[in-house]
DNA sequence: AAGTGTGAACAAGTTCACAGCC
DNA sequence: GGCTGTGAACTTGTTCACACTT
């Protein structure tokens, strides 16, 4: 697995390896690329094309390993082993990301929540992490570094938190604030933002009645 | 407006028009293309071949007025309407969807809230909407039709609300389910699944250290 | 017979570079 | 002088189509 493989390609991997994991629980053991575009809405000369980077994973006339393909995904996403993640910020939307169940079966564990808000500093999230004050985040990365950071603060306060994550090292940062962070080459960014999605929608459905 | 407009296009003018949102709320009255990508690490060429799909909205030597430009993105995206949305599932995130402050500003209400369980029927929801059985979606939806769907229940149930919503006509729909719903043409739909974001994040993150 | 893996053809999207206008 | 708008050049990504393997 060499050269450089295209963005669009590594983004569309995790959507493979979740239908494969669902497939491996229903107990089917072989899969066509066919079949794999159908459930996923994707031709299947784009799903062989994109495993190709990565190696031979299937059997000519047979199709896919379900277990094989499930794995070798694995390892290529990195799932085989656990991420820790600080989340920043524990207002509405922090302490919602806070008990999502969604993180912990895939490998996702947030070890620290922090805010700048004295009254929930203390506070105990979840009936599991105490919340530290964002002033610690600094210290507490240098002493006990960790992989993620999931910033959930107000647009204002984003750009401030990302700089403290970067400068302790931080390789990826999974970002709620509606906001486009500032981030040095090499620091992986993703954003969520439901609103974003939906006025992308608002502009077809203007022009499907129109 | 002629022509097909490429989908990145569109994407893109969601987050052009928060930035400029907020230049018009500090007080910028114009705005150059080097000056919009530099703030949301985008080429100042991208930005101007994406408005120029739309029209002619800038001055040479000047650049960009915020307030024009503000508008004719506003209407381009169909912000100058009130969109009307249900949310479907009112577990956990489906709770957390409907208290999110973040949509009724930007011109979404959720007017109806579903779930199948009957425990959570006709309970209150943030002191306004009670809880509605979704056996009676389809009815609801065709006495008072409304634009957006935001499904928010368990995998397995996700494609049975989805057919209903298409089968309602929706045009839109915003997916928190993680799986890969299949609709007709025609139907928009986005998902929002911050695991898929982390996985695509820790791909890279195995490479970096290595 | 069926379905992968892949070079080659094609399509889509981005950046360049500069004429034109303010 | 500065910055837009835009064809043309380029780069990136997708699909085709078929040789090859089981």
């Amino acid at each position: 697995m060499p050269l450089e493989i295209p963005e669009v390609v590594i983004d569309r991997l995790p959507t493979y390896y979740r239908l494969l994991t669902n497939l491996q629980a229903r107990g089917v053991a072989v899969v066509s690329s066919q079949e794999l575009g159908e459930a996923l809405n994707v031709t299947p000369a784009q799903i062989r094309k994109d495993l190709s980077y990565f190696g031979r994973f299937g059997k000519q006339g047979r199709g896919y390993s379900v277990q094989r393909l499930t794995d070798e995904l694995r390892t290529i996403l990195g799932l085989d082993q656990r991420w820790r993640m600080v989340l920043i910020g524990v207002g509405r939307l922090g302490t919602a990301i806070a008990s999502y169940r969604g993180f912990e079966p895939q490998g996702f564990d947030i070890v620290g929540v922090y805010d700048v808000n004295p009254e929930a500093v203390g506070t105990e999230l979840g009936g599991e992490l105490v919340v530290r004050n964002v002033a610690d985040l600094a210290r507490d990365l240098a002493d006990d570094p960790v992989d993620i950071g999931i910033v959930a603060v107000p647009a204002g306060e984003a750009q401030a938190v990302v700089d403290v994550l970067v400068a302790a090292g931080i390789g990826a940062i999974l970002s709620y604030a509606p906001t486009a962070a500032q981030v040095p080459a090499g620091v992986e960014v993703r954003q969520i933002d439901p609103v974003l999605s939906l006025q992308g929608m608002t502009y077809h459905l203007r022009r499907r009645d129109a």
